[in-house]
DNA sequence: AACTTTTACAACCGCATCATT
DNA sequence: AAATGATGCGGTTGTAAAAGT
């Protein structure tokens, strides 16, 4: 069929905006509203076109949009749209007053989508990305069976990508080496577990227990299915991920510090639909109705000493580091609710 | 200080959808 | 019902500023 181009584009201006074009745009759409916007650079004295006028107006000159760093809580409700809607941003702007869909769109690429990255979690689905969530799932499934425990189950399965992970189970392996008895023993335990697990498999695996010099005490809440990662035996592994700042798991030898990757949850008989982030370790239901029985320790560490407060994220106060820093850390932290508008029969 | 690389964001482009004729 | 036009959307690009070497 072939479409005429939408303007007439020789001799029309592209590139930035000069601040008299602005003036000229804005004081026209001031007077006259936008009407045509084929029609209106020409009558607003604009050698561009009318695509590139909308677009300005929409995406900078408005009067009711909102520029500015986006808050904690903006955040935060773009990463749960996001899981929700996907890539619709003008869908997530309607929601956020005064964002433009074009200046969530930039903040995701620039900002969420890499921070996402950086803690495990892919950006799209919203979930644990694989290869960790791969080598968690080799460990306990390892760990429940010791005929299979050796490097080339752990490794083989999936590419390891992560230097940390494969620090990991380097770490799991010389424990295998240097104190075959003590693992076999633990390794009987948690067999025992297992099968104790598989005829219970409601209850709510107990949480990676930790004391100082504590050998390995391994949990696998429901052994090849759970993600579940044994934390103990490798305690010197785990701090030097902690203190490296990029720690895929949280364990603390003073005290538990067990910190769960955010999980939506969507109340179904809830009449104004909610998701909610939790972060217990527990069987829930997420945003797609599929099972999410998922128990992966925190993609980041957080220090017990952490002044924050565990649901607050409007409250905490910016006090050293960078905010992006903080809200990485915060973020899997947050329950917060979509606004009650939301209907998400919309998007469905 | 100069150069290179990275980051952030405004703007563009092509396509899809809706409205009108 | 089909053709055409207008608008909106999302992916991508271009570029200025910042950061790094």
């Amino acid at each position: 069929m072939g479409r005429t181009p939408c303007c007439d584009k020789t001799g029309l201006k592209k590139g930035p905006w000069t601040p008299e074009e602005d003036l000229k745009l804005t004081n026209y759409i001031q007077i006259h509203g936008p009407g045509n916007w084929r029609t209106l650079p020409k009558k607003a004295g604009l050698e561009r076109c009318g695509k590139s006028c909308r677009l300005r107006w929409a995406n900078y000159l408005r009067p009711d949009i909102k520029r500015g760093r986006f808050s904690f809580e903006e955040e935060e409700t773009i990463i749960q749209l996001h899981s929700v809607l996907g890539n619709k941003w003008s869908a997530i702007a309607a929601r956020l007053p005064g964002r433009t869909d074009n200046e969530i769109k930039n903040y995701w690429n620039t900002h969420i989508r890499k921070r996402l990255l950086r803690n495990g979690i892919d950006p799209v689905t919203h979930a644990p990305r694989l290869d960790i969530l791969d080598l968690s799932s080799i460990l306990s499934s390892t760990l429940c069976n010791q005929s299979v425990f050796s490097v080339s189950n752990l490794l083989g399965a999936q590419a390891l990508l992560n230097p940390q992970l494969l620090r990991l189970a380097n770490t799991l392996l010389s424990l295998k080496q240097d104190n075959p008895e003590i693992l076999l023993q633990h390794l009987q335990q948690n067999q025992q577990l297992c099968s104790n697990n598989s005829q219970e498999n409601l209850a709510p695996p107990p949480p990676c227990s930790l004391q100082p010099n504590q050998q390995l005490q391994v949990h696998p809440s429901t052994c090849s299915t759970s993600t579940t990662v044994p934390c103990t035996p490798m305690l010197s592994q785990m701090e030097s991920m902690q203190t490296s700042g990029e720690g895929f798991f949280s364990c603390s030898n003073s005290q538990e510090t067990l910190v769960s990757q955010p999980n939506y949850i969507r109340s179904d008989s809830d009449p104004n639909p909610t998701v909610h982030l939790v972060s217990e370790n527990t069987n829930i239901r997420s945003i797609d109705g599929w099972s999410q029985n998922f128990n992966f320790d925190s993609l980041r560490s957080t220090p017990i000493s952490s002044p924050t407060p565990l649901n607050s994220s409007s409250t905490f106060i910016n006090s050293s580091s960078s905010v992006d820093d903080e809200r990485e850390s915060f973020s899997s932290l947050l329950k917060f609710e979509i606004p009650d508008g939301l209907d998400f029969g919309e998007f469905m």
